[in-house]
DNA sequence: CGATTATTCTAACACTATTAGATTAATCTA
DNA sequence: TAGATTAATCTAATAGTGTTAGAATAATCG
């Protein structure tokens, strides 16, 4: 493995910063690091240049390690996939769908626009194929019938997705600043809402403040439930 | 209005494309352009210079008519939005889902990349509102609590949009050149599938046969059920 | 120590969205 | 109809993007 060169004429040795600079590069490194400027500056923003600015490397260097953005951002999506935790085995598939769920929605919270990156990369990676297999597993053991199950947990799947990013896009909604109050947040929607012409879209003003203050974990659970209940319904009697 | 001069020196006069390239801008053009080009040539390839190159037009004038990219791509949503069809209000609710559902799809299946565009803008243009509108308008008439509809509705429009992503995603999973043979296609999928380690991804590899070999308009229906029937579970007993 | 291989860098290319300000066309007014 | 005003387009530039070929350097092996 190749190695930068120690301790530059103008640095003092063994100074922190200087060290951790010289450390080689490697997939797991940088994915580490894309996975932190992504969390500082969104999915957006994300550039090449951006994350081997902060790898103190030069970008020409990433394209050792990765064929290109695309797939780095594959991997970036799997090693996000790789937090989640799986809903113990011995539950009622019931509880286990609703745990796999939440777990999921908690993983793609956590980090900034991973809904976005998961819907704009193939979940062909090791962790993201776990991910399925484990719900694949989690349907056999309740029983379901072959064919439906790729359809049910994709269901499951893009429920979870599908979710976050309307929770998201409704914490984006009130700007860049004051990310604090869930209230202005509300206000600023609201008010979007409050200005649409009455007579065209009576329903979208009535129902909007069920869409302001929200209790995103219980509609979760909701829409949950939902699939739940429509899932048992296609279940084979025994 | 002003006009671009007629009949520059070494053109025919009349010729009906010196003709064609003279009519003024507006938004209704250029976004009929921009979704021709984005059929042609997907959304990672949309840029403003195509459009305005398909416009014979310089890239600067369309930051007269929009205010920028997203913009001109929120419009574009809209304008896909606009050629939905309702479901007849006469129908029962069950049948009105049902048929929403489809008329989405087929809306969505009708442009190149109409899913991820959907995905990237949020939909606060007037048909992709009026869309959400008579979806509420929808579920009120069938009896639904009001604190319930938004979620509902959020469910029903997240399942089409996900459906179709995976259904556009296989698709496209054969490479740019056969696009004829679904045959082939599922052959390209289900080879990656094979190639897994068995031990890790056993139902995976089991249940992928379902997935290559399946029929859409089916499938898609039999999600359409389940969420339904589980929709069914949380409408107030009259 | 010398040769080989593994990394990283330099320097460019062909794109992208966007903007300020000049230029032209259309319209309005006298 | 002539001149002034407004509307629309263009010129030209900026600052960024992903990506690549090939030079330079570092680590490793014989």
């Amino acid at each position: 493995m190749a190695r930068k060169r120690i301790s530059p004429p103008d640095s003092i040795l063994g100074w922190p910063e200087a060290e951790a600079a010289h450390i080689p590069l490697d997939r797991v490194r940088i994915l580490q690091t894309a996975l932190q400027v992504l969390d500082e500056i969104g999915l957006k923003e994300l550039s090449m240049r951006k994350i081997a600015d902060k790898l103190q490397v030069k970008t020409a260097s990433l394209y050792y390690h990765f064929r290109d953005k695309e797939q780095l951002m594959q991997l970036l999506s799997d090693k996000i996939s790789g937090e989640m935790v799986w809903p113990e085995a011995s539950l009622p598939w019931k509880e286990q769908v609703l745990q796999w769920g939440i777990q999921f929605r908690k993983v793609l919270l956590q980090h900034r626009d991973a809904v976005e990156l998961f819907n704009l990369t193939i979940g062909v990676g090791y962790q993201r194929l776990t991910q399925i297999e484990k719900l694949y597993q989690l349907f056999v053991s309740a029983g379901f019938a072959d064919p439906q199950i790729p359809w049910i947990a994709s269901m499951l799947k893009n429920y979870v997705l599908g979710f976050v990013a309307e929770e998201t896009r409704l914490h984006a909604f009130a700007g860049e600043e004051d990310h604090a109050s869930f209230e202005a947040m509300g206000e600023q929607y609201s008010r979007f809402f409050r200005q649409l012409p009455e007579e065209h879209f009576p329903n979208t003003i009535r129902l909007a403040p069920h869409i302001t203050n929200t209790d995103w974990e219980k509609e979760f659970s909701f829409g949950l439930s939902v699939l739940i209940e429509g899932f048992s319904t296609k279940l084979p009697q025994e």
